[in-house]
DNA sequence: TATTTGAATGTAAACGTTTTCACATAGAAG
DNA sequence: CTTCTATGTGAAAACGTTTACATTCAAATA
């Protein structure tokens, strides 16, 4: 690869000329421009990005840390973001994190190596105890999907308790009194927020929070599948089931078909994302939209608004609205959407 | 952030030693050892990986460029991808270009830039003029799903050509005469072999290429939808339509349904790549099956070991087989998969 | 003409590493 | 007591940039 070096040896200049040309600086002149600029072409030179980075301290890239890189959900926030970022001239560094302990440790090395300018972190499973050591950082951070109450550290929310305690209402409002739920993955924040919802709900209604309607599960179809299994085998089984995302509401779905128990007649199925998938489903999932692309692309946009202010920004605390899908799986007649 | 230098000092010691820690070299005594881990630990220390980067001419990088990050198809690659680089010890630079321009254009700038030490590629638009220059490039590439007949460059595919032959004459044995196709994008590499495997299956059976009978389309759902709407407003409708892919497929499925007409019954549709959704639409669709999370984690692989033998590497051409999946789009009877 | 000014360019230090080479120390061999 | 050989460590160059400061040179001013 040609270096400033030749680029500066071939157009008959220095080497400090040349980095003013490709820096836009003001004082050079035209002819020495196109001349330099002439030599670099031929040379097919371009900046190296390490030594740049290394003087400047900048590397116009932005880290993102995701729990998983499987499924819609986290494909979607990934567009969100690459989509701002290319377009105000940011690359990306994609991890997945997957444990706990993982998700610490790759902060730390993303921040400590140089490598990143700002880190974008999603990690449900991250413990309020490491969020001081965040807080604490020099590094724009911005927080996804979890709440650091209190803390100077940006945060963007999906607004959860909401959702899950809108739907809950409206299940009531079909008249059930028997409503199971099945959790997400234990610690997970998300999970913890929709429990919470579906929770405060009933209580507001004067229901009874049963122990055996509520149910485990990990977010995965396969734990819904076996969570529905359960459920339905109880003396009394619920007439409704909220299941903490749609993987697990469809993996329910077909514990349901398969045990000949008709949705939404006989057990109405509701589930949270409103994943593609959800409006293929037969019948079509009643579920709770969360805006996944804004997810990506507003944490992009902050953490380059704080990168570009060198981390001088106030820190903001957004929460996203979530809203109803009205589907079939409920029980309501047909709706379009 | 501390560097080297300040670990150097707080250990007592020259900053060559604590290199020397951090890179695991032999001659160094247990006890200084100790004591700059120490040192390092206290001070939260990690090594600046762009000045690392610099020196060494490494930067445990691999760039990848998807034309487009939205869809399941590409957080599968991407998947696939990351997999195989974190368990490596390496990170993925992602970016995705819109158009062909913005193509080469991104490649040679991540390849100039010396921020990743391989490229993974996947543009299905280049234009076969500019693979020379990707031939000559020092560092490692490897061409996802785009042929590089005759060249010195590592390719992964799909064997296109084969899912659609079969495919196709998987509906010559249902007994149809009036197959129409769906095309994808215009000078998509993918789309050109899907089309030539439903030509050839054909041929060799001596049916006609009707051209009333094949559609354009650009990969979309909607442009299958509109394709779709095309062909049953023919005068002699065709009695099986093969989009390009699942989406197309979907389009065309929801266009049928809109128009009254049955499927299967009135007329079968199939699609390509066996994306989620395709087995919860009604009905489950037909459809031929690509391994797309090993065709990044291949992909992975081979740059990585391209990277690690510095370029010596033999260059491989790997063609992943395609495979059917009977559901009931084709008019099978209800199988099992 | 001699001096000042300002624009254009060059010189060299700095960024944080790795690594070659040289050096110091200590025990082994003569 | 010298000389030799390991063994462990340090000094300094190199990687490719940016930029503060120094220098040059021509035009403007006195």
């Amino acid at each position: 690869m040609a270096t400033i070096k030749d680029v500066a040896e071939k157009a008959g200049v220095s080497i400090a000329t040349v980095s003013r040309v490709f820096n836009e600086h003001v004082s050079v002149k035209e002819k020495t421009r196109i001349r330099v600029l002439q030599a670099a072409q031929e040379l097919n030179y371009a900046p190296n990005i390490l030594a740049r980075g290394l003087q400047l301290k900048r590397t116009e890239t932005i880290g993102v840390i995701l729990p998983d890189l499987s499924g819609e959900f986290f494909s979607e926030v990934i567009r969100g973001i690459d989509e701002i970022a290319s377009r105000r001239g940011y690359h990306i560094l994609v991890s997945s994190s997957h444990s706990r302990r993982n998700e610490i440790e790759m902060m730390q090395r993303m921040l400590g190596e140089g490598r990143v300018d700002g880190l974008i972190l999603m990690a449900p499973l991250l413990s309020k105890k490491s969020l001081p050591a965040i807080a604490a950082t020099k590094l724009p951070v911005v927080l996804l999907n979890l709440s650091a109450e209190g803390l100077e550290i940006d945060t963007i929310m999906v607004d959860n308790f909401r959702g899950a305690y809108l739907m809950t209402q409206h299940l009531i409002g079909h008249g059930h009194k028997r409503i199971a739920f099945i959790k997400g993955t234990e610690g997970n924040f998300d999970a913890e927020e929709r429990f919470l919802g579906y929770r405060t709900a009933l209580e507001e209604e004067g229901l009874p929070i049963t122990p055996e309607l509520v149910e485990r599960g990990n977010f995965l179809k396969q734990s819904g599948f076996l969570a529905m299994t359960r459920l339905l085998s109880r003396k009394l089984p619920p007439t409704a089931v909220f299941a903490s995302n749609d993987d697990m509401a469809i993996g329910a779905l077909e514990a349901a078909q398969k045990s000949g128990v008709h949705v939404p007649q006989d057990v109405a199925i509701v589930g949270f994302d409103d994943i593609l998938v959800a409006q293929y489903v037969r019948p079509p999932l009643t579920t709770v939209h969360i805006p996944i692309y804004d997810l990506g692309s507003l944490a992009a946009e902050r953490i380059i608004n704080s990168v570009e202010m060198q981390g001088q920004s106030k820190k903001e605390k957004i929460v996203l609205a979530t809203g109803l899908i009205i589907r079939e799986s409920c029980g309501c007649p047909a709706a379009k959407p």
